[in-house]
DNA sequence: CTTGATTGGGTATACGTATGCTCGATATTG
DNA sequence: CAATATCGAGCATACGTATACCCAATCAAG
């Protein structure tokens, strides 16, 4: 390996002089950092990162917390954060956070990492507040905890709720029914809050026997349709917490001999890129997934490496939503 | 941050003594031990990663090099193989090869990694001569390069194939069309000649003009079948490189309102899970992704801290795979 | 009882980089 | 021309951990 010493031999400076050459302190000569330069490209030399970290107390290094890696939602978040972070030169780590009883702070600041981005965080979670005691910078994405306070990128399901319903109502759905996520995390509480309220103004009633609740995932939308369409009078629409739920539900109805729009209507929340096929072609409210993934990354490199740390304001970029009709809503069943 | 010096002051002890106390050292006796691991909980210690690293030399994250986050596929590499490298306390460090122009061995270097996983590599690609240049631990994921021999963990595809070939024959496609991935892959070329061979032995002709080749992705499978369904005479069945390339054609196919199986048969490979949905229930090669991505990282595991190092003989763990019928193979259209 | 081996733990140092401090050399000013 | 400011770069050291080496104490054997 190819250090700054050998980089210093090589220019006949000291070890110091190609530390600041490199990083352009201006107490240097413009020859003498030339020449650093140059050495430096000769010999193929970069800054090792560990000594690096190690001497500034601080990697270059932020921790991704997220559940389910299998989860086909996570898989659009976390190419665009890989990007928007590789753009500035930092790493991505994945943690998944399977107790979330503490650990996983220990591991960030053991493995020395210089931010987190939390994903999968609910209304309970202790983990921020492990990493506000510490000192940790962190954002919140998607979702987000009340107990501590911190920047976040997050999605305002009002609008595109409200348009969904319209269009419910306007197809004459009277028995409906709903898959929605935790109630233990803001993203389900905002949703299904959000749906109720947009139903009611529509006098539509949402009974409680055609109510499940779940994690965000396919096998919660699977199960719940297993259950809700099975009955003699199920409801002629299934309104679902997140896409990859609505594709359980619709799998579920496919196994059922149900067609869908006819027999019931599906929708979903997050247009992932498949949602759009057509194959699927799934109803859904959409947002910027792409751009709420960069954001949050930009929103902790401002904690990382901004002036104020975590003195400034709490910054909350909201991303809006729309309704994006497809083939999953139509008309309800008689 | 608490180090190992705030437990030695703590414990009575001196820093070396920490470390030795927590790395099981046999020269200490077990009452120090005892006593500094007792300072450690009380503490909260965990050894700083990044130090650690420096001393030794060595860090304890592993790179797995990617082109296509977004790609369904690498969802159900990456997380076998983050659970597989979290057993032994090992980090996950995602890296997007866009222009494998050599910085990628740089990156690797500078940041250290211990280790990498290729998983995207062509036959000419330059990144494994220059890792092994470097001396840098690597494994072969999915495809191989022949110019550098290194561990990996592969796909035969013959048995599967073969099966899968007999089922087209039976239901009496003489017709067929082909999408197969990038000839400058590994997996491209196995998968194509055994396809090609499968066919011949069948006395099925594979028409040059009902041939395409591609990225494994879903763009190149949508591209080709738009082209090759066009057509007055379009094949009765069309053989996908991977299932990812086979949701492009099955999506295209429905743009087109062509009947899958009653129009156009359309076979994949990979099996992934979504495959298996009853939306879907493509017709497919399977074999034990999960498997082979924890082999991937055992393999490496072995080249990083097994005691030969790259002295030992190349070890290659090769995936049998079989044919899993499915709606979308059905009788060749009259 | 002395000598040698052995055990247990401390001391010194290394890993690679960054930065405060120092100091010589040059430039500036009175 | 002398005194002071300024610039440029080196020296020393710090970050947290691991390990070669060394030394004191205990123990066994002669």
């Amino acid at each position: 390996m190819v250090t700054s010493r050998d980089v210093a031999r090589l220019a006949g400076v000291s070890q110091p002089t190609v530390s600041r050459a490199l990083r352009d302190d201006p107490k240097l000569s413009a020859a003498t950092k030339q020449r650093v330069r140059e050495a430096a490209a000769t010999l193929g030399y970069s800054p090792n990162a560990i000594g690096r970290a190690l001497s500034i107390g601080r990697s270059t290094r932020v921790g991704l917390v997220v559940t389910d890696l299998q989860n086909q939602f996570y898989a659009h978040v976390i190419a665009p954060m890989h990007a928007e972070l590789e753009k500035s030169g930092f790493e991505l780590v994945l943690i998944t956070d399977s107790s979330e009883s503490g650990p996983v702070a220990d591991h960030v600041v053991a493995n020395g990492l210089c931010g987190v981005i939390l994903a999968t965080t609910t209304v309970d979670s202790v983990l921020p507040v492990r990493l506000h005691d510490r000192g940790i910078p962190f954002v919140y994405f998607n979702r987000v905890a009340q107990s501590v306070p911190a920047d976040s990128a997050v999605v305002d399901p009002e609008l595109g709720v409200r348009e969904l319903v319209a269009a419910v109502a306007a197809y004459g759905h009277r028995r409906v029914g709903a898959v929605f996520g935790p109630r233990n995390t803001s993203t389900g509480e905002l949703r299904e809050s959000a749906v109720r309220n947009a139903l009611s103004d529509h006098d539509i009633a949402l009974a409680s026997r055609n109510v499940r609740h779940g994690p965000f995932d396919f096998d919660t939308g699977y199960a719940a349709a297993r259950e809700l369409l099975a009955g003699s009078q199920p409801p002629t629409l299934l309104l679902c917490g997140n896409d990859v739920v609505a594709l359980g539900v619709l799998n579920a109805a496919a196994e059922l001999g149900l067609e869908v729009p006819g027999d019931v209507s599906v929708v979903g929340f997050d247009d992932l890129p498949s949602s759009g096929w057509a194959l699927i072609q799934l109803s859904t409210v959409a947002y910027d997934l792409d751009a709420m993934s960069r954001e949050a990354v930009r929103l902790l490199l401002g904690r990382v490496d901004g002036p104020g740390g975590s003195g400034a304001e709490v910054k909350s970029t909201v991303f809006p939503t729309r309704f994006v009709p497809r083939r999953t809503l139509g008309p309800a069943k008689a």
